[in-house]
DNA sequence: CACAATTTAATTGCGCACAACTGAATCGCT
DNA sequence: AGCGATTCAGTTGTGCGCAATTAAATTGTG
């Protein structure tokens, strides 16, 4: 609030322009990162933020998942079909609600994260920057994401 | 350089995912409000940023673009062809060098300029945050951006 | 208990991002 | 001038993201 309303629309839209287009432009320069590092496991970037939160939780209905990961079945349902298809989990309809679906993570998808170790500080070396740098851009976006949502 | 080498792989992975993942979904809850704030408009929001750099620059070559949004022709071409089907731009190739198609807004794109200058306003008092916060955020944004594409 | 409302995955359709490739025009080198 | 290399836009194929819809199971309410 309060925004320094003196600023006319002219420079606002230009600004607005720089600083979204960055946010986009580096989200996908991460991503194209992340394709390289990922190629070796077979990962696409979104893949491997769902075997992240696997890895870390194990078992979860695909609802979980898509909290944890801001997605929706229409993202996840093909994209853990995938990781089914290549052996990385199972998915099974839990028994005691059949609307739910439960994924868990096979032997292989458990192994895969040894292999996944190494890949983050390749990452975070490529970004140049120091690592309490890259901790407050990371605040300041969740901030941003949380107020965002909030919004609507 | 020097990213303090003694954190362990395990605290590394975690905090990678929450990084790049806080990056994703930032980049992500940005695109849903422009969707929200386009919708009037009838444009996307990669197509919002496709018009932002026609209306500062004028006529551009399909390459010069590219090169403004970080995006190849395999994007582009179909993007600007949706954009010439709503009557937003032309798109001529170029005389003097045949490969190259130039495309200019039309009226009605330079029109539509005057409806998008509310809309970042909006958009800016979404994230929350003071403005020198935003511009910070954007500056360590396109850092990382550079050196992202440097590091391939 | 019956039945409407809600929840959960999955599917469909559209647009974007990117890799790999094609075809045409231009450039550069000899 | 000739011709291989390069440049540019476009096309194809794959995967992601999201809105809208569908179908089935569960929950809540009268």
């Amino acid at each position: 609030m309060t925004t320094l309303p003196e600023i006319p629309d002219e420079d606002l839209l230009r600004l607005d322009h720089q600083i979204c287009f960055s946010l986009h432009a580096a989200s996908r320069a991460f991503g194209g990162l992340y394709r390289d590092a990922l190629k070796d496991l077979g990962l696409t970037y979104p893949q491997y933020l769902a075997m992240m939160v696997l890895w870390e939780h194990g078992t979860l209905p695909v609802k979980r998942i898509g909290e944890h990961l801001r997605l929706d079945s229409g993202t996840l349902s093909p994209l853990l079909k995938r990781l089914e298809a290549a052996g990385l989990v199972r998915r099974e309809r839990s028994p005691e609600d059949e609307r739910s679906v439960t994924v868990t993570p096979t032997e292989a998808g458990l192994a895969l994260r040894e292999q996944a170790l190494n890949v983050p500080r390749r990452i975070l070396a490529a970004t140049g920057l120091p690592l309490e740098d890259v901790i407050a851009l990371r605040t300041m976006l969740e901030s941003i994401t949380a107020n965002l949502d909030n919004e609507v």
